[in-house]
DNA sequence: TAGTGGTCTAGACCACCTT
DNA sequence: AGGTGGTCTAGACCACTAG
């Protein structure tokens, strides 16, 4: 029969174990109420192995057919399962090349994780100028935010972000130092900051959270963006989770909405 | 073969039409370099009917397989084109029960099309006091907005909303009268306006773009809200289209952000 | 019990890309 | 030419829902 597949149809770095498969944990049998379909534990394992960095961003995944057979089911469950990665941007799928492990490129800070845009809802990168990157202790916010303990060592970033030359948001980002040591110590702040949590860090964004409110610009800020004090701003509060589900970035955004506007889209 | 299918696999109302199948028109060929996938084009024939309202939101479509006899293709294919509109929330499936066109209910509104929630994350859908409906000419802004001309007719429906037992929210919602005829006129504008639009007009909105920006509450405003000219609020800019993509509703909220805000999800 | 959508397989062919 | 993902089919069985 199809179903019964090979006890050690799972390998990994050639240690053969058996997650999926076995006759008895086939769709569907009595005893085996709670059991996950095929494809999404499939899914589950290439998951497993983007956060274990077994594949890493940029790279090649193996093909359909290869996964298929190193997993025991067919090309189409191995298919289900990458497309569902392919709709939460995790992998990117490309014709008649292969499917790659996504990075942060410039497309997706763009698209994906900046939603300011300009008056004709023209996108457009802005421009960033750290002020600052301090050391200290997690603040009860701060840990709370971070799922941290109050005083473990966090990292504080402050910048000013320029879009189409006029300063337009104020930005002060909050991480752990355990994660990102030394963050920012040798000034190699990049604009997109989600590629240097990437590629030195190995630390992959893979959602966010922004909650938006509307603040009047104290002194200090409006000095910053060159604006009268008091002047409404919009306010964005983000946490950014990495591919394990772990809150990895508190960032607090304070921007100037006279040129530019947050752009939502509803379903 | 399979692939060669009926001339007349495709009836609408009784009248054949073949606008899929026929054996040239069968994917990768030559001549035909512009052609759609069949799922695509089975999932824009069953929008069509959507837009069409042949099925009303609500009923329950005709079986994958039934729909795969009516126009000629697999099951497999009906379902990625069922998929694709479950995807875009168009229709609802239900396991063992059928799929349906999707309904403007509570749910939706609530976790699609309404952004604000309160300090835990608790959703919760606001009450709506309606201070006026009144009937006009649209300004060349609302006509650009709804791609009316100037001067057509509009109705435009101001309300205040509250949160949890606070004035929230200021509304200001301008609809065509040629569209929505006499909406507002008898006082029957219940809380969940698209849920109107849907069974008395027949509209049935399928996505909407917000452009969030932030402003001072003007005095009219700022005691409408109980709060001091000049506070800080959030202004949610929304355009609403129907299903064949027209702008239907135009919409500006006016939102205070102290005891809530609004929630945004990146991927 | 009958009918629905959900899962899974196997196999064919296509479009696209690289070599 | 060979490999990749993309499309399409046919058929099996399962889970769920309703009458």
């Amino acid at each position: 029969m199809s179903y019964i597949r090979h006890m050690n149809c799972l390998r990994v770095n050639g240690s053969a174990v058996n997650q999926i498969s076995t006759k008895d944990m086939r769709p569907g049998k009595a005893g085996n109420p709670a059991r996950q379909p095929l494809y999404a534990q499939v899914r589950a394992l290439i998951l497993r192995r983007l956060i274990d960095g077994v594949w890493r961003p940029g790279t090649m995944l193996p093909s359909e057919i290869q996964l298929g057979v190193e997993f025991g089911v067919s090309q189409g469950t191995v298919r289900k399962a990458l497309d569902a990665l392919a709709a939460e941007n995790l992998v990117v799928r490309r014709q008649g090349r292969g499917t790659f492990v996504a990075e942060h490129d410039l497309d997706r800070a763009l698209f994906h994780f900046f939603h300011m845009v300009g008056e004709n809802a023209e996108r457009q990168l802005p421009d960033s100028r750290v002020l600052s990157c301090r050391y200290g202790k997690a603040s009860a916010t701060e840990a709370a935010q971070l799922a941290l303990l109050k005083g473990d060592p966090v990292a504080r970033i402050r910048r000013v972000r320029v879009l189409g030359g006029v300063p337009a948001i104020v930005e002060t980002i909050v991480v752990s130092e355990a994660l990102f040591p030394n963050i920012g110590r040798d000034g190699d702040l990049p604009n997109t900051i989600y590629e240097l949590y990437e590629r030195r860090y190995e630390v992959t964004v893979a959602r966010a959270e922004e909650r938006l409110r509307a603040k009047a610009a104290e002194p200090a800020i409006a000095e910053l963006l060159e604006i009268e004090p008091g002047t409404p701003l919009l306010e964005i509060d983000r946490t950014a989770f990495s591919l394990d589900g772990a809150p990895v970035e508190w960032r607090l955004s304070l921007c100037e909405t006279r040129s530019h506007y947050y752009l939502a889209e509803l379903v």
